[in-house]
DNA sequence: ATTCAATCTTGATCTATATCAATGTCCCTT
DNA sequence: AAGGGACATTGATATAGATCAAGATTGAAT
């Protein structure tokens, strides 16, 4: 059910189209060149692989997955979004989608049709500009994080995971420090490719370390430093997790 | 030292860019909007991170590597280039590099200065087009390959990574079949995030089960099949590697 | 030719984490 | 309110691969 609307909302304060949908250079400058928005339901598609690329979006509110078909055939995470990211980049490459879009809670997104982005990039510098660095912003960011993965362990992950989260909440003008996870243990065991009980694990870990408290979905970030100190460690980067206590080989019993 | 031409070269033949250098809709075709081509020695730098954002750049020869320094404060490889690659995308981002870029042998480079591209952005709507879908399938192509690895064993990540070459190559017109590796072993453990010695022995393994040749830097793949049916087992990977026979079993000796 | 540094290979050991298994908790449907 | 399914936690065990260690090979510089 799409809602046609003439007013920019709160929720494009954050946007990274800033400036596409409500051009300043508009006579009327309250025409918005958005073609619609749409409210989708938890667990609904925007759109799955393969499907015809044919817009792209900018999510208002809630947040979403993506993931892409691995070659072994399992369904793999490749990003979450949240208000203001752009979705759908992934079309431009062979006129269909490699991704399915799958969100996490009630949204709604902003679409922006192909026809009409591309005669905005032809008339408008800034929005040639924000499109290119919309882009480019989405394959630094993605490496960075892809790429420090592969050297991290488990906890280095979570840690990183963790606070990428945050940091992303506070570009939002929310809080940092307390946030509710709307993807499910899968989802994070998933996306940074560990065990679904490590995850629980560490969670735990974290929190009887005084370093984060969690209930539930509902995180709370306790001591931001030694957080951050963990992804720092180059050589047993677990010490500051584990303490490196092994109570067990104190009262170790040899049975045989 | 820029060297100025005013012919396609057959370099070209296999170029992202094709169009753009050479417009089919300019009326003098042979003037390139290329400003310069320029030939950089083996381990020097295109650009560094934090330099200036003021080009992009397409590799006409050779090969290289970028790198991005983690959090953690090492060098992360994070792609390799070959000829008709795009490089220097991630500078759109902020206005300066995120990525450093080294070559690995005597390598040559297009330079697209970023006025000239805005330029034929506003007025071709092919170049447009081109360069999203440039982007876009840089970005695809990174998920992909990095958010497999997140799942892989060693071996299937050192096999994605010769098959990944391999059809680089034939989709530049070389042998996807024999090929040289111009990046080092350190380079390779490095991207895939795993030890060197790990790169080592499993090369030295894949070429004991006849799937390939290993000589120095020189690959040949001899059993195409099986190199990729590695990358689809789902349990037990390495089945096909190890062949799961333990010698030591049988002859095991207790000591104490 | 000789030395030195970089690169690569191979072996032995140890540990982080996947896997297997069991149980607990929450939420939705009837 | 009861039952069932999705989601999460916790424990025990096995192993892939990191790390430590010791050469081997190559290539460049003197």
């Amino acid at each position: 059910m799409p809602i046609n609307t003439t007013q920019p909302s709160p929720l494009c304060q954050h946007c990274v189209m800033t400036g596409m949908c409500f051009s300043q250079a508009d006579k009327n400058k309250t025409e918005p060149r958005v073609r619609s928005h749409k409210v989708y339901q938890k667990s609904n598609a925007l759109f799955v692989t393969g499907q015809t690329f044919d817009a792209i979006y900018i999510l208002r509110s809630g947040s979403a997955k993506s993931s892409i078909l691995a070659n072994s055939g399992h369904e793999q995470i490749s990003s979450f979004y949240f208000p203001g990211d752009l979705i759908g980049l992934d079309g431009f490459d062979n006129g269909s989608h490699a991704q399915s879009i799958k969100f996490l809670e009630t949204s709604s997104v902003c679409r922006i049709g192909l026809g009409e982005l591309d005669n905005a990039m032809a008339t408008s510098a800034s929005i040639r500009h924000n499109m290119l660095q919309g882009m480019s912003h989405a394959l630094n960011d993605e490496d960075k994080f892809l790429l420090s993965l592969n050297h991290m362990n488990s906890a280095q992950k979570l840690g990183a995971f963790l606070l990428d989260l945050s940091s992303r909440f506070e570009q939002r003008g929310l809080s940092g420090n307390v946030f509710d996870l709307s993807m499910t243990r899968v989802d994070i065991a998933n996306y940074l490719g560990m065990a679904i009980e490590t995850v629980s694990r560490l969670l735990t870990q974290l929190q009887n370390e005084r370093i984060i408290e969690v209930e539930k979905r509902r995180v709370s970030i306790v001591d931001r430093d030694k957080l951050s100190l963990c992804l720092l460690q180059e050589r047993e980067p677990h010490l500051l997790f584990t303490e490196k206590v092994r109570q067990s080989n104190s009262i170790q019993v040899r049975v045989a």
